[in-house]
DNA sequence: CTCCACTGGGTACGTTGTACGCGGTTGCGG
DNA sequence: CCGCAACCGCGTACAACGTACCCAGTGGAG
C-alpha cells in the first residue's frame, strides 16, 4: 500500500494469486519457518487482539523471527491475510457431506460457519475471500455444493448458496459489530447502554421515529439468545430452499 | 489506532457516538468548513480511489484546508467514516414508503441499496455501520420497516429484514470483491482470466474437484448479467417473506 | 475595550508496510 | 571434493499514515 513499486519482475507478475506461488524453492539452506507456521501465529494474534494488531513485526516476534524474514515466505501482508482466510475455511467441519439429508447438512454447515466467524471475528473485515480459491475453500465448495447438486442445476445451486451464505454472513456480521462496539469503547454492555441512553431517549421522545421506538420498547428479539435468533432465521431460509427443490427431494 | 492516549477528558468520553457530539460550539470565530463538506470530500475521494486513499491529509487538501484542521470538526478518522456511511444511507430513495404494495416497496429498496453499494464500493470495508443510528439510517429504518409493520410483529419484521439485507449485502459484496480483484491487479478481465488459467486448469485436470469443475465448465450464471442474477435471487427471498406474512397480505 | 474560547494550521512523534542489501549457509555441477 | 549460485535470516531505511501538541490570529460576550 505504501510501496510505489511500479516495476515488478515478470516472474512475480506471473502469479495472479498466492496459491500459484510455490512456497519452497529447490536449492539453498533449509527454511527455519513455514507459511503454515506464520499463518498460525498471525491467526493467534488476530484472534486475541484483532486483525490490525497482526502486524508483520508482531507476527515475526511471535515466532521469534526478524520482521523482514516473513517476506521470504509471503510476498505481502495482503497475501498473508489471504492465507489466514483460507486456513479458517478449513475449520468448518464438512466431513461426511453430503449425507443424504440436505436439511441436516446445510444446518451443520451454517452452524459451523457461524461458529468459525465468532471464533475469528476479524474475518468480517477481510474482503475478497471468495474469488481466491485456496485449497480449504475448494474442499468446502465441493462438500457444500455437493449437498444440493443431485437436485438442482449448478446455476440454481449457486443462487441458493448465495442466499444461504448471505443470510449467515449478514447475521453474524451484526453479532460481531455489536460485540466490537463494546470492545472498542471499552465499556461493558450496561455501561454502554447507560451512556447511549440520552441519545436513544432523545430520539424516542422526539416522536419522529415510531418504528424505531417500537424496536426499542417492544421488541423481544434483542433479548433472545443470539443462537435462537440465528436458528429461527435459518429455518426460514431452509424453507425457502425447500421450495426451490423438486417435490421428491423436499421432505427430508 | 496509533495513539496510546489512555487519558481522555471526561467530556470527550461522555459521547459514545458521533451523533451525540455537537458540531458547532457557541462562541468564537465562524468555522470556515463543516462536517458535511468534509464528509462530502471524503466520499468523493473514496469513490474515485478507494477508502484507504481518503486519508486525513488528502481530504484536507481536497477542500483546501490544512491536515489538522479536520480535527476541529471530527474527533477521529473512524468517526468520519461513520459520518460517510450515514451520508450514504441518505442516497437510498425511500420516499413514499410504505406505498401499500410491499413487494414493490422491498424491490425498490433492494435495488436502491444495491445501486448505492455499487456506486460506493468501499462501504463494504466499513464494519459497524449498523448499530450507529445516524439520522439517515434512522429515516431508512422507519420507511423500510414500516412496509411490513402492519402485517407482522416487530420481532418477525426484524428477522425478515435481516434475511433481506443479508441477501442483498452478500450478493453485492461478491460483485464488489470480484471487481476489486481486477482493479487491484491492474489487469483487464480477459487478461486476469488468462493469468489464472494455469491454476484453474490444474485444479480441473487434477480431477479432485468435480463440483468446482462443473462450475467452471457448465455454469451459465457467471455469464448472465449481474442485474439478472440479483433479480432472480431477490424474487426467491421475497417469496420467502411472502410465506411468513398472513394470507390476506400475501397477494400484493 | 478586554478577554478568552475558538479558529486554521505547522511541526513532530510513533507506528506501519516493505525495498534493499548484507553476511552466512546449503546443495548441486563439475 | 570444491566452488559458487541460490537461498537463508535479518538490520537498516524510507515514505506514508493518524494524530498529539502548540501557536498566532479572530471575534462575540462582559
Amino acid at each position: 500500500m505504501y510501496a510505489t513499486g511500479e516495476e515488478e519482475t515478470v516472474a512475480d507478475a506471473e502469479y495472479v494469486n498466492i496459491w500459484m506461488r510455490p512456497e519452497r524453492p529447490a536449492r539453498g539452506p533449509k527454511p527455519v519457518y513455514s507459511r503454515a507456521q506464520i499463518t498460525e501465529a498471525a491467526i493467534r494474534i488476530a484472534d486475541a487482539e484483532g486483525l490490525e494488531a497482526a502486524t508483520m513485526r508482531r507476527i515475526a516476534a511471535e515466532i521469534g523471527a526478524g520482521a523482514m524474514s516473513l517476506y521470504r515466505y509471503v510476498p505481502s501482508r495482503d497475501n498473508l491475510v489471504e492465507l489466514m482466510a483460507d486456513r479458517l475455511m478449513g475449520e468448518i467441519d464438512v466431513t461426511g457431506l453430503p449425507s443424504g439429508d440436505w436439511r441436516a447438512d446445510l444446518t451443520r454447515y451454517a452452524d459451523g460457519l457461524r461458529a468459525m466467524w465468532l471464533r475469528h471475528p476479524w474475518i468480517a473485515t477481510v474482503q475478497r475471500s471468495l474469488p481466491s480459491f485456496g485449497p480449504n475453500q475448494l474442499l468446502l465448495i465441493e462438500r457444500l455444493m455437493g449437498v444440493l447438486d443431485v437436485f438442482v442445476s449448478i446455476d440454481e445451486n449457486l443462487g441458493l448458496m448465495a442466499m444461504l451464505n448471505g443470510y449467515i454472513e449478514g447475521t453474524v456480521r451484526e453479532e460481531i459489530s455489536s460485540a466490537e462496539e463494546f470492545r472498542r469503547s471499552g465499556l461493558s454492555e450496561p455501561e454502554w447502554m447507560a451512556r447511549s441512553y440520552p441519545y436513544i431517549d432523545g430520539l424516542v421522545k422526539s416522536g419522529k421515529y415510531p418504528i424505531f421506538t417500537k424496536i426499542v420498547m417492544e421488541a423481544r428479539q434483542p433479548h433472545l439468545s443470539r443462537d435462537d435468533q440465528f436458528r429461527y432465521g435459518l429455518q426460514r431460509v431452509l424453507d425457502c430452499i425447500a421450495a426451490a427443490l423438486p417435490a421428491t427431494a423436499r421432505d427430508n
